[in-house]
DNA sequence: CCCCAATGTGAGTCCGGTCTCAATCGTAAG
DNA sequence: CTTACGATTGAGACCGGACTCACATTGGGG
């Protein structure tokens, strides 16, 4: 309304202060609305930031209260509808609260997951989120808790790190899971993850992710209950961009003794997954049966629909920035959390192999 | 490695450089990389920097530099893959040039968005990515203008501003997939949106969202060419979750004269229709043809799958990111980018409705 | 009618950096 | 041997708020 050309120096209390001739002090606290301050001052103040379109620096406020109102959130790849789900999540509480988010991709890099945090911290966040790429190597992650600031993981643990992790325990989805396709015949059943390692896969290997892990245990766990030996050669990591994954699967589908079921890690995999198996002309789940982590929309919308382990993400996202925000504004107690719990939904992807060997 | 126990008040420049026995100023020199410093000086700070890990107070930097190396973003909803993807272009050039990103949603609600871009300008955010929720009101905009701050729009054009505004031209790839479904032979085309009206769609009311107009005008242009009536009775906007997505699927297919073919303006939409459709126990093509705007991994997925119109999505996140840090950086110049565009990709889910009628 | 407490107020410090400016140091030119 | 000019250096202002502290004012109780 008023006819203010463009401004080039932002207005500040002082400016406001001297509009409404009282002393910076008395400005900043009418506007800061602290401390004692009279009607008369006050609704001069007030008036004077209206007129002049007053709006507080967050950044200076920032520096004394040492509150930024910022938490910092560090995934593997918004682009994945779990992160971009989860974030969503976490953006909602946090608006609820007040507080914003920084958010960081990491491609699930260690190196930009180290450079992620110290960044955070140097803009003094007042709180991080971090999915961890790597479970094993977690200094960075003990930095936090050195800076004092509060730090809660989602999805996967960091050994060896009190902290508050939310995280959906796998080894007994994956247990359960596994049970359902070994009851329903299978033996060869291949599991696919984008999780890097050095060298390929052998039993016993210690993993970077505590998610794969604790999937991996729990097939063994359902194997060995059935006196079968888990089929190490069936487990491929290091699966890549589409190209490479659709190229996986070729290879698990294609050899002799293939795979009669895959279970891929996460959407993204599935996708490419469900996509090589089509091309080879294969049906689900005729030819192969098929599982996958997470529950996306477009799952049901398949010919069959997909089974698919559905995980609460949306919610774990409200969870760690509630757990979050109890510890940035309150005492640490975290308050167990009601548990957040994967389940198996059976839709058409499963069924028995073409031909079933039972013994083998 | 040094055997700190837990610190309480961060480590500043002071402390450094009273560890190295200069003066303040000389240690934030060091530190800061400016002005002229000594050798030896540079050395003693440098180390004693390392030995107490000083980690510079970005708060206190953005200050008195002005300069945040922080953009904000505000989208509708991250949830929604399409914000994801284009997130994910805004990130990888912000990281690339040193820019980090506060995230905002604001679930297409233009107060939530006018509120957003207040925090923002309060945070001091170097520049601003929004993709508004509406093209109508646009004061909060201006007021980002006058500021002073760069502003870039991302997926819909505001009326009256000028801006940079990285959105594909939506008015000919509308008509030109319009004219795809018209020489299939379909007549009634319906158009499904989940842009809020006060009032139900009537031919050329004045719309809130830039890219719906353009892809009605479109679509009414491929009509009118053809010497028809655009049935307006067809668009249906309002569109809210998923379960009033699926009533209004049926209503248009359940009514007599049912639309043969449907438009879906965007995944989320897409979903819960082909949902509905499958529900009904109806097949795509043969009953219904499909087409959806956004190509996602998953489209080529269903049985058949589905012809999309494809939008380079990442890209435009790219674009817009590209073209905010360099308004930020340098002058103004936007120099003109290479043309954003959608384009039509033919899958299987359109074809010729049950029965014909070229004449009606 | 006086004293003390509560409220109101302004000057000035602080947060943690950047940056200006004048003083100091060195050394090569005159 | 003196002078001048560039490289160093330290003191202190400054960014824009929050907050401390000493100093008014005011009013109620004794």
């Amino acid at each position: 309304m008023s006819s203010n050309g463009s401004r080039r120096r932002d207005i500040t209390v002082a400016d406001v202060a001297k509009a409404a001739q009282v002393s910076k002090a008395q400005a900043a606290r009418a506007l800061g609305n602290y401390g004692a301050v009279s009607q008369d001052v006050r609704e001069r103040v007030l008036a004077a930031a209206e007129e002049l379109d007053y709006r507080p620096n967050e950044l200076a406020r920032s520096m004394n209260t040492g509150k930024s109102h910022t938490i910092g959130v560090v995934v593997g790849d918004i682009e994945n509808p779990h992160f971009g789900l989860a974030t969503r999540g976490i953006t909602d509480i946090a608006k609820k609260s007040g507080f914003h988010v920084i958010l960081i991709n990491t491609d699930e890099e260690t190196a930009a997951e180290v450079e992620a945090v110290r960044v955070l911290l140097d803009k003094r966040v007042d709180g991080l989120i971090v999915a961890p790429a790597s479970s094993l190597e977690t200094q960075h992650l003990q930095q936090v808790r050195e800076s004092g600031r509060p730090l809660v993981l989602l999805d996967r643990k960091a050994g060896g790190l009190d902290v508050v992790t939310i995280a959906v325990d796998m080894a007994d989805i994956s247990y359960e899971s596994t049970r359902y396709l070994l009851e329903s015949g299978h033996r060869r059943i291949a599991f696919v993850s984008t999780l890097k390692t050095d060298e390929p896969y052998e039993a016993g290997m210690e993993l970077d992710s505590s998610q794969i892990s604790e999937r991996l245990d729990g097939m063994r766990r359902a194997f060995e209950e059935e006196g079968l030996r888990h089929p190490a050669d069936l487990v491929r990591l290091n699966a890549g961009d589409a190209e490479s994954i659709r190229k996986t699967t070729r290879e698990l589908l294609q050899c002799s003794d293939a795979a009669t079921a895959i279970i891929a890690s996460d959407g993204l995999i599935a996708l490419s997954v469900v996509e090589a198996i089509q091309e080879l002309g294969l049906s689900i789940p005729g030819d192969v049966s098929f599982l996958m982590y997470d529950d996306f929309a477009w799952t049901r919308l398949t010919t069959p629909p997909l089974t698919v382990i559905a995980q609460p993400v949306y919610e774990m996202g409200m969870a760690a920035a509630t757990a979050l925000i109890r510890q940035i504004e309150g005492r640490k107690a975290p308050t167990a959390t009601e548990p957040l719990d994967a389940r198996l939904v059976r839709r058409g992807s499963v069924s028995a192999p073409r031909a079933v060997e039972i013994f083998n």
